[in-house]
DNA sequence: GCAAGGTC
């Protein structure tokens, strides 16, 4: 009879479940939890090598247990002066709707010698997990503590981990409530500060709150800075030299190696050197196998950039609608970062369930009956979630409009990675003429492989070449000396401003989405459908006079590093860094940074009327950016 | 009424 009593405990419901069941080997109980319609005790017995036979309870959390926030005297916006939050007192209150779950555990612990966390295996998750521990020692102070180290749910996977417990790292969770505390209290500070002082300029400012963060200003930051180069931008003119020559009734284009230049005499002067030489040379003439590399596993910033791009809906809409199809158990979990398959997932087995789908059931198919070849592998894995995949096969009369293109998508890149690469043969041809170079280039695509199925990646066949012969000489069909002009970039795009976001690091995976809808709710940031490019249906951003005037009023004051830059919040990472690679305690980093901080905001407060100035210029008197 | 990070 199975002696002692273990209480596991994951992030979420959907790895309590699968963990669970694993473990389990079908014998198990379902209990429903008092106050909470998601989270379920799972009850089992199993032998794990490090402690015998166990009566064994499997929950989860969801997400943090708790959050932090300022003392009760410290909370109404006119208890203090903003700058006092730099120090004011906090407190961390479990979650009001979390207080069944945390009641859960402590009731679960009190009964087990062991708790068994199954967090995920980041940052956050050894965070949480340390929220869960000292929850259950409420319940229990002589709870013994462990950790499962697992990156997904499969079976072999489950049990390893299951098999080899490790230690709660103290050093992550200490960089996450490091960031946590950071996050308050220089968010609280400046949006108070920024509400307060700037609302008083117009009755227009009545009702908005003028909030800071440090991801959504540099988020803000990305968009003004495209609009200044926009606006600020002066067509330059250009000169070029354009050849054409004509054979088997092909009219070959060569480009000139020198693209062009803006000087004219200079291109003058090369074309009357070229007209003097009267032949071109041939070169080079090259025909070599070239291809097109199927796309990488799937991540959750890849679909959001794509989504927004091919899918007609922005970020935030994909991450819902991704949010809905991972809960009906289409998909898998939508929040990785990691872009490669482990070696013993069952690909195969995936593929085999989209068979009978009436669109690319035949490709899946052709994968299945031989055409399958390993995905590639990228260099990211978050050692928590695989990349997003199709988990079972979703008839299209199950699923809403946006369902539909969201699981499509997912699907097709899935396939897309278990196919060959295209294939194709390039020719190149390089002549001479004069001192000048010139070159064309063909493409024969011979195989589509994965083109067949991902839709959204574009190679095509250009016209034929005719053939060239090395050495031999020619007279040209056409050469003229011409000019052009530079064209000014265009607003940001959404799947350009998430892929600054992402270089940068500013936000995660599953934040990104949420920012950019935080600064449009602000009134910081406008979009609207960029001109039709194709049949995709971008959208780009444009600064609001109010976003124009914040970003401008801060450049406005002497700040050594720029709020509106992504230079603090890589710094905070960093520093996160640090502390889990035990370089830094949490107390030395929260105290850098608040020093930090402290500085930019006591400038930003003597230097207020250069914000105001701003914002009244913009916003009040309703100038033009 | 503030942040950013989990997740439902």
């Amino acid at each position: 009879m199975p002696g002692q009593k273990i209480l596991c405990v994951a992030e979420k419901p959907a790895i309590a479940k699968a963990v669970a069941q694993h473990l389990a080997g079908g014998a198990l109980t379902t209990r429903n939890i008092q106050g909470n319609q998601y989270v379920k005790n799972y009850q089992f017995t199993y032998n794990f090598p490090a402690w015998g036979a166990c009566e064994v309870t499997m929950t989860s959390v969801l997400g943090h247990l708790t959050g932090l926030d300022f003392d009760q005297r410290y909370k109404h916006w006119k208890s203090c002066p903003p700058s006092q939050l730099f120090d004011a007192p906090t407190v961390t209150t479990i979650e009001t709707d979390k207080q069944a779950i945390a009641d859960n555990i402590a009731q679960q612990a009190r009964f087990s010698r062991i708790l068994f966390l199954w967090t995920d295996c980041d940052r956050e998750g050894e965070h949480i997990g340390a929220e869960v521990r000292s929850q259950a020692l409420k319940g229990n102070p002589r709870i013994q503590v462990k950790r499962a180290k697992f990156s997904n749910t499969e079976r072999n996977h489950v049990i390893q981990a299951a098999r080899n417990p490790i230690d709660l790292d103290e050093r992550q969770a200490n960089a996450v409530s490091a960031r946590i505390e950071l996050d308050l209290r220089i968010g609280a500070a400046f949006t108070r500060l920024q509400t307060l002082q700037l609302q008083a300029l117009s009755s227009k400012l009545e009702n908005q709150i003028l909030s800071y963060g440090s991801c959504q200003f540099p988020t803000l930051g990305f968009v003004v800075d495209r609009y200044y180069r926009v606006r600020n931008f002066k067509p330059e003119v250009f000169w070029l030299i354009k050849v054409m020559h004509k054979r088997d009734n092909i009219k070959v284009n060569f480009n000139w190696k020198r693209v062009h230049l803006f000087d004219r005499a200079t291109v003058t002067i090369l074309f009357e050197q070229c007209l003097d030489a009267k032949l071109a040379k041939v070169t080079k003439v090259q025909r070599k196998p070239t291809s097109k590399w199927r796309p990488l596993p799937l991540t959750t910033v890849e679909l959001q950039m794509q989504g927004s791009r091919f899918l007609r809906m922005n970020s935030n809409e994909v991450m819902a609608v991704a949010e809905k199809l991972y809960q009906k158990g289409f998909i898998s979990y939508p929040r990785t970062e990691t872009d490669q398959f482990s070696g013993d997932f069952d690909l195969r087995g995936l593929l085999r369930r989209q068979l009978t789908h009436p669109v690319w059931g035949a490709y899946a198919q052709r994968l299945v009956g031989g055409e399958f070849k390993q995905p590639r592998s990228g260099r990211n894995n978050d050692q928590a979630h695989p990349p997003i995949h199709p988990v079972t096969m979703a008839a299209p009369t199950v699923l809403d409009a946006n369902e539909k293109k969201v699981y499509e998508f997912v699907t097709r890149r899935f396939l897309a990675c278990c196919s060959e690469d295209a294939k194709g043969e390039a020719t190149d041809i390089e002549i001479e003429w004069g001192l000048e170079t010139f070159h064309a280039h063909g493409l024969v695509v011979l195989q589509k492989n994965y083109l067949d199925v991902y839709v959204y990646d574009k190679w095509e066949s250009s016209q034929q070449l005719p053939s060239f012969q090395l050495g031999e000489t020619f007279e040209l069909t056409e050469a003229n000396m011409t000019d052009g002009k530079t064209t000014p970039p265009s607003y940001l795009t959404e799947p350009e401003l998430i892929g600054l976001m992402d270089a940068n690091g500013i936000g995660t995976d599953a934040t990104m989405a949420e920012h950019i809808q935080k600064i449009k709710d602000r009134h910081y940031v406008q979009t609207r459908t960029k001109a039709a490019s194709g049949r995709n249906q971008v959208q780009e951003f444009i600064p609001t006079v109010l976003g124009v005037a914040l970003i401008e009023g801060y450049d406005n004051i002497d700040l050594d590093v720029s709020v509106s830059k992504p230079f603090l919040r890589k710094e905070m990472e960093l520093k996160m860094k640090a502390i889990c690679e035990g370089r830094k305690t949490k107390n030395e980093v929260v105290d850098e940074s608040l020093t930090q901080y402290r500085e930019v905001f006591i400038k930003t407060q003597r230097d207020i009327d250069a914000l105001k100035q701003s914002v009244t210029k913009y916003v009040v008197n309703e100038g033009r950016a």
